[in-house]
DNA sequence: GAAAAAAACGATTGCGCAAACGTTTCGATG
DNA sequence: CATCGAAACGTTTGCGCAATCGTTTTTTTC
């Protein structure tokens, strides 16, 4: 591997003068600059990045702490902040929690001895240990999704927008009994979504049995059984509401394996919008969170973090947006 | 940020004996390890990898320079990859080439000037370039995918077996005219599987008409596109072969645009398998391909040659199984 | 009890770079 | 034509660490 001072010695100049003509960061003469340009050339150098890391405390890196990056959800957040870094001229280390908060402690000073330069992560459902060792070592940091603490930078969706806009819908088309499949418990979204169901409800007038809320979905199989046991109810509800899309799919199982119609049998809506959507049956009625701009704006606010560790934190809400489809139709 | 050397004087003793402790490198007495530890703890210190990876000239990570990063395909290798990374002590930083060949290039420039152990690349449709570039420079890499030269490790599907598969299926339902969407031109796989599905057919004694094969499809308005021109030829297809994910929802928006009944009207089968194909109509037959076995085979490839940058190269074909279900019926 | 070997640890160097500091040269100024 | 200042470049240091080399002390051996 080649270094600097080979460069320099090849073109009969300092080092600095190389490191110079390099970063720009003084004049150099046209002659030198073209010598010092045709040696690296010449000698196929590659600057070292880490050694700059180390010289300049400042690594260029941002760490991506998240569950499930293979979820659909996930994923499409994961590559908005890729490419808005990567404008920026930064680079992701991508790590999946799997929402263990040992795991996700471990990760985090991973990062922090690799000396990110921040830090975007998607708490687990007990991050306590995670966020107060961010805090302790003023990492600079930014939450997605589940927004849990607000001594950190924040952007999400809207829930409580989202499930009041569902129970409006819902509502709208006489649906009274309603049952909801929760995510997985003691994530920010989960309670969020658990409160502004209530909350929604309570304001149309409809009193919520707690037998038509399942909690603690932590997969699609999760989800199946939970929507079995509603659908198994004495009085089952008229609509399923999904709070995400892996509860979504879940559902959809176990009214398939029950042989339910959508929506003449039961109705169906929920969060989280899907690329296909439009063009399978039951064409589902979804709120599309913003993926996109919550991850853009999760970097653009990391960044801003960065470069100002004593600004004022912002915590970002975005709104939600109804794709009204079939599956969810007047109630019996 | 906190030193060694500030431990080692909190702790009364030589920096090389707190080096020692901490990377367990030589004895060192019961004593003075626990002098050591007691002093981490106290003054919070936090190993600088950055300044470790520069002595070491090894950084433990690598580069992951994929594209289309949200697509679930890549997405699902992303994570298997990711996953075994992080058990064999590695981090991966992560890199959406777009399927562009300069911003390919300039990556994998970027990647090397980090000094990334190895890389893991999906090649874009011309990597020429990249790849060469990759050679010179030594670089430890595994192609994913497309497996487009064989001077490298490369993992990915058996995609003469998948297209044969399918076409055994469709020939064993009497399908004669089958029309294919095929990927991004350039794309080993899209050429992969272009000449597998006119080996295919010609090895059943049919006859592949030029017009019945699209090429050049890079999104899905291209493959809805192209799926209304078969579907408007004079003579259509009595079924239509979706060779990735992103041509089968592109060419199911064609269908339902057009009101067709599936399989009634048309038959539909295609490569990639979707969570959801169970619980949605049509229900889709499809090959699934094995992300997690690729992700990790990758990752286990590219372990393998770190250690040893001399060993034979392997190309390793995996096999992608059919997973039969409704969309595709007898022929007409 | 002297020599040798082993045990335990410390001082120092160099990884590759950015930039602070220093030096040389040359034209401008009084 | 001394003095100054600016232009152009070079020398050197230190970022934090691993590990080589070296030192001191203790133990073993005959």
């Amino acid at each position: 591997m080649t270094t600097i001072s080979e460069v320099a010695k090849a073109a009969g100049v300092s080092v600095s003068t190389v490191s110079h003509v390099l970063n720009k960061t003084r004049y150099v003469s046209p002659e030198k600059v073209k010598l010092v340009i045709e040696s690296v050339e010449a000698i196929g150098y590659i600057p070292n990045t880490v050694a700059r890391s180390l010289k300049l405390s400042s690594t260029g890196t941002v760490g991506l702490a998240i569950s499930a990056i293979s979820n659909p959800y996930f994923s499409d957040i994961i590559c908005a902040i890729e490419a808005e870094c990567s404008k920026r001229g930064l680079i992701a280390f991508l790590c999946d929690t799997q929402d263990d908060p040992v795991r996700e402690l471990e990760l985090i000073q991973h990062l922090h001895q690799r000396r990110v330069d921040g830090i975007i992560l998607a708490p687990s459902g007990d991050p306590k240990k995670a966020l107060d060792y961010l805090i302790r070592s003023d990492l600079p940091c930014v939450l997605v999704d589940r927004l849990s603490d607000n001594r950190f930078d924040q952007v999400g969706t809207d829930n409580v927008a989202a499930i009041r806009t569902l129970v409006d819908h819902l509502v709208t088309l006489h649906h009274r009994r309603v049952g909801i499949i929760l995510g997985q418990p003691g994530f920010a979204t989960t309670v969020e979504r658990a409160k502004a169901f209530r909350a929604a409800m309570t304001e149309k007038g409809i009193e919520v049995e707690d037998n038509l809320i399942s909690d603690g979905n932590r997969s699609t199989a999760d989800a199946t059984a939970s929507t079995h046991r509603l659908l198994g109810l004495k009085e089952p509800p008229t609509a399923i509401l999904a709070s995400n899309n892996l509860a979504m799919i879940g559902a959809m199982r176990a009214i398939r394996e029950r042989k339910l119609r959508v929506p003449a049998d039961i109705s169906v809506l929920g969060i989280d919008d899907f690329e296909w959507a439009d063009y399978f049956e039951p064409r589902l009625t979804l709120m599309a969170q913003p993926c996109d701009e919550i991850g853009r704006r999760a970097a653009d606010l990391l960044i801003e973090r960065i470069g100002n560790k004593r600004r004022p934190r912002e915590t970002i809400r975005l709104s939600p947006v109804l794709r009204v489809r079939e599956s969810c139709g007047e109630a019996a």
